[in-house]
DNA sequence: CCTGGCACGGAGAACGCTTTCCATCTCGTG
DNA sequence: CACGAGATGGAAAGCGTTCTCCGTGCCAGG
């Protein structure tokens, strides 16, 4: 008996349902979706037959069909720096878990910080038709990029798709935020508290809100402590692993005389302590290197590892929350800040606004 | 003056974009989708109308009206059990990677290990028409589990969705694997020249495949140079971080007579490693812990950890050269093995098939 | 027993796009 | 000059759904 392995049968669709059961394919739909029309409405019979040629035939609703007549598909966007970051990541997972709560799926993106990308993938999304989208991409003060970001974002909302930022932004859109600067200021004012008083700083690139802010904090709360850091003791890198790494070379002048690096991001944290030990000093042996964002792995392996928590999973939650107009506080500008927390020496101690 | 923003203003259709260009809806079709009619073709000044309208209106294709009406949507689908996990992301981002150069998106969707939300995902995956679904969820021997999802992936097939498996499995399917038992004799191997002698094993859910080969090689490994492990040493626990922090304790009776626990993953090892600490035991000082695929930034942090690198990011393109029918081997049953290497201590030392 | 109202199933249109087919137009050639 | 080949734009169909109407049948009330 041959196998027609190759034969490209097509899937089966409504009408093929509504045939096997002996209804039309209005009906089908009807019975399929909930029976909009008087909820457990019609002959039960007639629901359970629709039901059985579903299962039979093997019907999967399609998803495009659905958006193509409604004008809208039941999906978010997310746009993301890059989804091997583990902040990403673990915000990413937040994301889908409450975009799964509330029967959407999830559009992923990464615009590998490549302003080109993303304005092409905005265009994307702009075809999908999705229900909202989540920016979580680090948003940044060079003007022309961001008004062009503006723009694109403008049509996307007066196209009836809903903006959330993730994230600091100039931009004014509902978003959900950390207070990086408070937290940042209150991780500095541990440190101090903890003895150290020579600091330096590797922050993100100097247009980027997000290190901006974080490192600005920082330095606040030191000087609220009477501590100054010296000018070429704060370097501005690239905001990820290998960012951390070659900062450390910057930082040259200052190696043997610093009690703490601050580096404003785990993953930047991360590439320093590896590049800081190539050079022979080690982790926390010979300094200390602090970040930011909480990485849970970190502290699994680096069980003295100091850094702020930084609720990203919970991002996801608060983000669809806003962007799908849920209850939460009144219409119009809305923003939700989530709390921080200090972790100092594996150790929570509490929260930053 | 008043601003219309709430007006939920149509996005631009390709008719739109025709009557502006002054032309008919097929040709504008022609037109951006880059003149399949004779490339360079019709009047360059019509296309430059079209265009420009294109432009102006700031039109964008429905991804969801192309998908219809071809068939088929532009895109694969990629489905993982965590999207947190670090091993996956990475493995998402090389999926991610590879299907952009070919100008597909990516649906990902996360199991969370789950068998029955890993049949609703299929079957919502069903309706979405991909191109191909790229399974990466591990794999187990139960064979109700299997069947069902060997039935579900038939019918996915037969509909013109290609499959293709990233890891080992009884299912047959093409396939993108790495030889998972012979590196793990290789790491036993090197371990053992190292001088260690005394084993315990933390592997996953005995029924899974993955952790099943990596456990068998490694302890096929041992006993190549005369080494046992006893049984009580090998524990099955959750193929995760919290699965081998909980491993830690079903080890007891053998924690102080250990030269190496051997987890089967670098996120058991992480785990392990929390749970040892917390009972006492430095790693590596009192005994070493080891893990397998390569987490990037433990090497970082871990500047010794030993593990076996598994080429995770070259996982997505394999896949979809396999998936997409493109010049691999020949047609049929294709599988392609990848390359693991181990690193000792570090240091990358070469290949185990 | 007849009529009005109501509930429910079906016919048809519409969504945005591609594709097949056809009519037209241009140009080269006999 | 006429005819045919080749190219090119347009009309229409159709993809799988949902939604808006209609017609039908049922029941209650007069």
């Amino acid at each position: 008996m041959r196998v027609a392995k190759d034969s490209p049968a097509k899937p089966a669709t409504l009408a093929d349902v509504a045939r096997l059961a002996g209804v039309s394919v209005p009906t089908a739909s009807r019975v399929l979706n909930g029976g909009v029309r008087g909820a457990a409405s019609g002959r039960r019979e007639l629901r359970e037959r629709v039901e059985d040629a579903a299962r039979t035939l093997g019907y999967a609703v399609s998803p495009a069909a659905q958006a193509i007549k409604g004008g809208r598909a039941r999906s978010i966007a997310l746009l993301v720096s890059d989804i091997a970051d583990f902040g990403c990541s673990t915000m990413i997972a937040g994301v889908m878990r409450a975009a799964e709560d509330r029967g959407l799926s999830v559009a992923v993106r990464a615009t590998l910080d490549d302003a080109d990308r993303e304005a092409d993938l905005l265009t994307d999304f702009r075809g999908e038709r999705h229900r909202a989208i989540v920016l979580a991409t680090s948003r940044s003060t060079n003007l022309a990029r961001e008004s062009a970001l503006d723009a694109q974002l403008r049509i996307l909302q007066s196209q009836g798709t809903n903006v959330v930022l993730i994230g600091d932004s100039n931009l004014e859109y509902p978003r959900v935020t950390v207070d990086n600067r408070n937290a940042a200021a209150a991780l500095a004012g541990a440190l101090v508290a903890a003895g150290h008083r020579r600091f330096a700083i590797i922050s993100g690139p100097e247009e980027q809100i997000t290190s901006r802010d974080r490192a600005g904090g920082f330095l606040a709360g030191l000087s609220a402590h009477g501590i100054a850091v010296p000018e070429d003791a704060v370097v501005h890198s690239g905001f990820n692993r290998d960012g951390g790494y070659t900062a450390v070379d910057a930082l040259e002048a200052h190696l043997r005389d610093l009690d703490v690096v601050a580096a404003m991001s785990d993953a930047m944290a991360v590439g320093a302590i590896a590049r800081l030990r190539e050079r022979g000093l080690l982790v926390p042996r010979d300094l200390e290197v602090t970040g930011f964002d909480h990485v849970p792995l970190l502290g699994d392996v680096m069980p003295e590892f100091t850094t702020v928590q930084v609720p990203l999973a919970e991002f996801g939650e608060a983000a669809l929350r806003i962007a799908l107009d849920e209850p939460g506080s009144a219409a119009g500008r809305r923003h939700v800040a989530l709390k921080a927390s200090l972790i100092v020496h594996g150790v929570k101690v509490g929260a930053g606004s």
